[in-house]
DNA sequence: TTTTTTTGTAACGTTTACGCACCAGCGGGG
DNA sequence: CCCCGCTGGTGCGTAAACGTTACAAAAAAA
C-alpha cells in the first residue's frame, strides 16, 4: 500500500512549481523534497512531472492524480475542521480573523475583555480579508462586512454597515468646492453622482481601506467611510445630512463544522454581542 | 500541516483493533505503529482511540475521523486505479482474478498463450473468488461466473454456464438408485426436485466447487455440475438426456477506470475470445 | 556584457524513525 | 489446572531519511 502524503506531495509540487517552493510549502528543504520526489517517481508506472521552462509541470497523468490529491485535501481540511472543534472545553488555540478596521474601532477593547476572561484559550487575531481563510483552517471565526457571505457559512448578520462621505475640516477650509477631489477604492465609483459633489473627479484611488481612511484623516481629499470609522474622529465632519447609506451587512461567521466547538460559540456570541452593543455606530 | 498518513493509521488502526494487526496491515511492526500512534495522539486535543478490553476502540470523536479517513481511501484506490491504467504499453504488471475451475478446465493454455505473446507484461494470476478484488486493486481483470454482476463494472458477458447433473459411471454401476445420494454446495437444493432422483437425500455437502467436482469425480455420489467440467472426464457420465440449465453467466469484467489500458484491453479481448470459442463446451 | 538570484544536484554528517529481540500480562483451550 | 497464543511495552543497534553545505547552470537584473 501506498503512502497517502504522496498525493500531498504531487498537489503541492504542481501548485508551487519548484523544488524548493514546496519544500517551504511542506516545511521541509528543497532536497529532502526532490528525494522524495525520485522516490514516487519509481514507484509510479509513468512520469508524474516533467521539467519544462524551469518548472515542474505535471503530465497528463499527474494532472489526474493532481485532481485526486485536491480531493482528498478537501477532506484533509474537513478532519483538521473537526479536529479543531473536538476540543470542547473552552481551552485551546483559537483563532479569529477580522478587518484591521473592525478591530481596531470597533473590538480592540471586546477581543482583550475575552481574552482575559477566558485565560486557558489562546486566541490568535488574523487581520486577512480573504473569506477563504475558513474552508483553509486558517481561522475558526471571521467576522467581514460582505452584502452575500459565502452560504455554506453559517452564522448572523449583526447589522448593517452605514457609510457617509466625509472630509477633514482643514481640506473644506482651505479648498473651495471646484478643486476638491475624490479618494476611492477604484476609479469608476458610481456613488459619488450621488453626493454633494458628484461632478468632483477621483484623486487619489487607494485599494486599502485603512490607507483610505488615513488619507482621509490627513485631509487629502473627500472619501466615503464608514461611519464607525470616521464619526469618533474629531476633525471629520459629513459632507451633508443625508442619513447613513447601510452598504454590506456586518457579518460573524464560522464553518458549519466548527459552530457545535464551545470555544467556537462563546467566541461567535462575545463578538456578535460587542458589535451589536455598538450597533448606533456602526449603522451610522 | 498534518501528515495525510495519519488517516491511513486512523482507519487501519479501527478495522484491525489491535497494533500488532494494523502493523501487518501496513507493512511494519507494531512497535513502530505505537509509535506513530502516540505522536498522531500528541497532536490531537482530544483522544482518538481508547483501550477497551484488550483492544484499541475510536473514541466519537475518533469516529469523525474514520468517516473522513474512509472517504480518503477511496480517492486513493481510485489513484491506485489511475495509476494502473497510466502505463499505456503492453508492459509492466497486470492481474487477473479467475476461479480456479474456469482457470483449470477453460483457460490454462489461453493465459499461457498471453503471458508468452506479451513477453513484458508480469501477468499475475490470482485464484480468488471475492468480487471485491477489482474495487480495492487487487486484481485488474476478474473472470466470474454471476448472474447480475455488479453494475459498476464494466465488460461483457461471454455465454451463460450450462450445469447439468453426473455420477461416476463405477457410482451408477454399484449402487441401486435408492441408495443414491446427491453431493451439494447446500442442505437445500431445491432443483434436486427436477432431477431423475428427486427424491434421493443429499449426502455430502462441499462448498466448494473444486473440492464437490473432485468428490464427483471420485465416485462419491451425484451431483449437478458444470458441463465444461464434467464433459471432459471419460467417466462420468449425464444421468439423463436433458439440454444443460443456463444457470448464470460468465463474465470477464473490469473497473471502469482501468478499461483505457492498453494492458488490460488485450487481457479482456484474449480471455474472452478463448471463452468465446469454447462457447458450445461451456454451455453443455 | 557582468552580476545576482534562483534553480536542481551532489556529498557529508547527524538525527530520527525503524525493526528486532525480549518482556510481562491477560485469555482461551486442552 | 497448565499451557499456548496474542496483547502491548522496553531497550538497543541499525539504516533510512533528513538538513546543512557546497556547487554548477540558467534566468533575471544591472
Amino acid at each position: 500500500m501506498r503512502d497517502w502524503d504522496d498525493h500531498r506531495l504531487i498537489l503541492t509540487l504542481h501548485r508551487c512549481g519548484t523544488l524548493r517552493a514546496t519544500g517551504d510549502a511542506l516545511d521541509v528543504t528543497h532536497t529532502t523534497v526532490a528525494r522524495r520526489l525520485a522516490a514516487l517517481e519509481a514507484r509510479e508506472p509513468t512520469p508524474v512531472f516533467i521539467r519544462q521552462d524551469r518548472a515542474y509541470r505535471a503530465t497528463d497523468y499527474g494532472l489526474e492524480r493532481v485532481a485526486l490529491a485536491e480531493r482528498m485535501e478537501e477532506i484533509d481540511l474537513a478532519a483538521m475542521r473537526v479536529q479543531r472543534s473536538s476540543n470542547n472545553g473552552l481551552a485551546g488555540p483559537l483563532s479569529l480573523s477580522v478587518p484591521q478596521a473592525v478591530f481596531q474601532f470597533l473590538l480592540l477593547k471586546d477581543i482583550g475583555a475575552f481574552a482575559g476572561a477566558h485565560p486557558d484559550i489562546d486566541l490568535t487575531v488574523v487581520g486577512t480579508d480573504r473569506l477563504a481563510d475558513l474552508d483553509r483552517g486558517e481561522a475558526d471565526v471571521v467576522i467581514r462586512g460582505h452584502a452575500n457571505p459565502p452560504e455554506h457559512l453559517v452564522g448572523r448578520e449583526i447589522c448593517k454597515v452605514g457609510v457617509r462621505n466625509y472630509a477633514h475640516r482643514e481640506y473644506l477650509d482651505r479648498t473651495t468646492p471646484d478643486a476638491r477631489k475624490w479618494i476611492s477604492a477604484s476609479d469608476n465609483a458610481v456613488w459619488i453622482k450621488d453626493t454633494p459633489y458628484p461632478h468632483q473627479p477621483v484623486g487619489l484611488v487607494i485599494h486599502d481601506i485603512q490607507s483610505r481612511f488615513l488619507a482621509l484623516a490627513a485631509g487629502q481629499g473627500l472619501s466615503r467611510a464608514a461611519c464607525f470609522m470616521a464619526d469618533p474622529h474629531p476633525d471629520l465632519e459629513p459632507l451633508d445630512d443625508t442619513p447613513p447609506t447601510p452598504l454590506y451587512g456586518l457579518w460573524v461567521l464560522t464553518h458549519p463544522d466548527l459552530r457545535a466547538s464551545p470555544k467556537v460559540k462563546a467566541l461567535m456570541k462575545a463578538m456578535g454581542d460587542a458589535l451589536a452593543r455598538q450597533r448606533s455606530m456602526i449603522e451610522g
